[in-house]
RNA sequence: GCCGCCUUAGCUCAGUCGGCAGAGCGUCUCACUCGUAAUGAGAAGGUCUAGGGUUCGAUUCCCUAAGGCGGCUCCA
């Protein structure tokens, strides 16, 4: 169970991609029939009587139990019991592939570095990582060195073995291992004081000690001598021979326990795969990906940049990205209009005061830009919007037939991002949120929360996005959730039956949630099968009562609102950054910066084209003519590179029967359609806001 | 914020073991007028991120800062 924990739901709350492209969500392995083992006999003999495979892409290399524990080839069984092969290519088999890959890694880094001391070293999704702390830190050249190591090791087909050893001896022959030491300890606290102990081990740290025996695993040369040993649960590949394929990735730092208190030690990325072949098609995607890179695309396409002038975070849009902008957020501005949104406008700065009266300072002072004193007051740029929002309901009395009274904006926020954490258009200091302030009675909450979802997953689907789970996020025990918890039950309800009406798949995040209420966010998963977190629909009982928000009943008695937050792109720069990576720059029609570039075959049909040109123009559509001096084909290249989706090329024949020619973006063409007729069905494209790329088949 | 790496023309990158810097693309000019992914020739373009230090001399070595990249931590 621990074992499917670490490779589970806990990884995708990371931006950590490439994994459900590699190896498609909810995938079973075909179930292994299960063989006996006799009493004091390996799984490996079993096995091997049955004639499974034991080497290849596919081989098995540890077995499951009855109990559903995972166990060695070559660890006799004390009492008979029926196992199953686990493959290599299996989830669980690529994680001892990883995990045993992580011990020659740390072996190799001992031997070339003798004084490093141990962190620890458990797979993760399309790889493994070691922790160290080194005499010094590792180069990039050191990796080459390591891996040459590695693949002397592997060579070598050292067995790993394991050894059962109590704590004691487990503590003297660690003496020098002062994190092992630690997590020995750690394992006997846990052991004594039952669960949730503050020190509890994660799945990570248990993957070295475990809950119970402690055991070592012993790296042995083919003559029996001892290469390398490290405190180990388990279980691994027979031997170091059975890596087909590693790599090591990259360098990097991390602290010991995942605590900033902490020593900081130097870590090891690195991937592992049961076939060369498996390895290069992982090589290949992260290629893709990188191809796709949103700050990558950004420079190349003119969309945006980031001026070393404005500081760290800040995003200036060009033209083309501004149109890309403009266009997003005007089709959202309509959408809201249409589901009975109210637009609101609000300052950038305000008094400290209103982020008092919010409970936001001092909380998150240190997450706000430093105040500016100014005529005796300090005024703050906005971190958030709702305080303002609540000005507004608050202006005047409010009936309960305003209700839900939702307050819509573009809201421009800044947030002191730590320096080392900024990161494209995904993590800035300055943006724009579209965000919405919904304020209702208790009893409108569930159905307002119904409707939310429905028309937040719409809007997404409109923008082309189609895949979605959602995340439930809830409080835990932990003291800084404030408020009611029958408030938060009944909330936490709300929310959980607008989740499950949805249809979505609903993944939960206990202690996930917001000092002030529960939530449920929105992800989409993208067209390489990276997810990133959408919009948030969160519910708040402080605020209302924080501002003294209320609203006169049908009762004649006076009522607190329930207020709702959410952001549907959750801002409009990451959602940017969202949908580049998504199209790979090459947008939908609708949004792309320039729609139509007009390429004449000579000179002679430059004129022709700006009336075309013209024609298009008169519906709106985004045209450019093409007329420099290049040659047709280098200005098709060009507007290929800059991914429009529709190219008119015109020669003299064209222009002597009043045609065009068509060339997709996907290099498909259409000759001689007649001007008035292309005009046609490049508007009724655009308007439809079809997010495929227009081709021959859609205008047969 | 922490650790490591990086910063040379608009972009991508060479290069100088310390002696006044180079390519491709892009830009501009000229010629070519061509039917679906790069026509040819020429020109312009750099206080080598910034500040300080060492040195006869620093883009190169050292220190500091800023910005970027990869992680960690964080993400109301």
């Amino acid at each position: 169970m621990q074992v499917e924990g670490r490779f589970g739901p806990d990884l995708q709350n990371k931006e950590s991609f490439v994994s459900s492209a590699v190896s498609p969500p909810d995938v079973q392995p075909a179930l292994q029939p299960s063989l006996t083992v006799a009493a004091g006999t390996t799984p490996r003999a079993a096995l091997e009587a049955a004639g499974v495979d034991l080497n290849g892409p596919s081989g098995a290399v540890v077995v499951r139990d009855s109990a559903g524990v995972l166990r060695d080839l070559d660890v006799p069984l004390d009492a008979a019991d029926e196992v199953r092969p686990v493959a290599i290519d299996s989830p669980e088999g690529l994680a001892v592939l990883r995990h045993s890959t992580a011990h020659v890694m740390a072996q190799a880094v001992q031997e070339l570095f003798p004084e490093t001391q141990l962190g620890i070293g458990p797979p993760v999704e399309n790889g493994f990582y070691y922790d160290f702390l080194p005499q010094r830190p590792f180069t990039p050249e050191d990796l080459g060195v390591i891996e040459k190591k590695m693949t002397e090791i592997i060579k070598a087909a050292q067995r790993f073995s394991r050894r059962a050893v109590s704590d004691d001896d487990a503590r003297i022959e660690l003496k020098d291992e002062k994190f092992k030491l630690e997590l020995i300890g750690l394992k006997g606290n846990a052991n004594a004081s039952g669960n949730h102990t503050p020190t509890e081990l994660d799945a990570e740290e248990a993957s070295q000690v475990g809950g119970g025996q402690l055991t070592m695993y012993d790296n042995l040369n083919r003559d029996g001598s001892l290469a390398w040993t490290d405190l180990c649960r388990g279980p691994h590949l027979p031997t170091t021979r059975r890596i087909p394929a590693f790599k090591l990735m990259r360098t990097a730092a991390a602290y010991w326990r995942g605590d900033q208190a902490n020593e900081q030690l130097q870590r090891i990325y690195g991937t592992a795969w049961p076939s060369k072949e498996a390895l290069k098609n992982y090589l290949s995607q992260l290629e893709e990906a990188a191809k796709r890179d949103h700050r990558k695309l950004g420079a190349e396409l003119d969309l945006f940049s980031f001026p070393d002038e404005l500081g760290s975070g800040l995003a200036v849009f060009h033209p083309k990205g501004g149109v890309l902008r403009k266009e997003m957020e005007d089709y959202s501005r309509r959408r809201h209009e249409e589901s009975g949104y109210e637009f609101v406008n609000t300052p950038h700065i305000s008094k400290q005061t209103l982020f008092e009266t919010s409970g936001h300072l001092p909380y998150y002072a240190d997450a706000m830009f430093p105040p500016m004193e100014f005529e005796g007051s300090n005024y703050y740029l906005k971190a958030m919007n709702c305080p303002m929002h609540n000005l507004i309901f608050r202006a005047r009395g409010r009936s309960y037939r305003e209700l839900p009274l939702r307050l819509f904006e573009f809201g421009s926020v800044y947030r002191y991002e730590k320096s080392g954490v900024v990161h494209g258009l995904t993590r800035v200091r300055g943006m724009t949120q579209d965000d919405s302030h919904i304020y209702c009675a208790k009893e409108q909450m569930g159905g307002e929360l119904k409707n939310l979802l429905d028309f937040v997953i719409d809007l997404l689907r409109d923008y082309g996005l189609d895949d979605f789970y959602l995340e439930l996020s809830t409080r835990d025990d932990s003291p800084k959730f404030i408020g009611d918890p029958a408030e938060w039950e009944e909330a936490t309800e709300a929310l959980r039956e607008a989740a499950v009406q949805s249809g979505l798949k609903l993944v939960p995040d206990p202690g996930g949630a917001a000092y002030y209420g529960p939530k449920i966010s929105v992800q989409a998963r993208d067209a390489i099968g990276r997810t990133w977190q959408m919009s948030t629909i969160q519910v708040d009982f402080q605020q209302p009562k924080r501002f003294g928000l209320e609203y006169t009943g049908a009762d004649g008695e006076r009522h607190q609102p329930v207020m709702i937050h959410r952001a549907l792109f959750g801002s409009v720069e990451r959602f940017i950054g969202v949908l580049t990576e998504h199209y790979a720059g090459a947008f939908p029609a609708w949004l792309s910066p320039v729609q139509v570039i007009a390429i004449p075959v000579t000179d002679e049909q430059t004129d022709y084209l700006f009336e075309i040109a013209n024609k298009l123009k008169a519906k709106r559509i985004r045209v450019e003519v093409d007329s420099s001096s290049d040659r047709m084909q280098k200005k098709i290249r060009t507007a290929q590179q800059s991914k429009v989706p529709f190219m008119l090329i015109a020669g003299a024949q064209d222009q002597d029967n009043g045609a065009v020619s068509f060339r997709y973006r996907d290099g498909e063409q259409r000759n001689g359609v007649p001007v008035e007729q292309a005009v046609e069905e490049i508007a009724a494209f655009v308007a439809r806001r079809a997010n495929h790329s227009p081709s021959v088949a859609d205008f047969g």
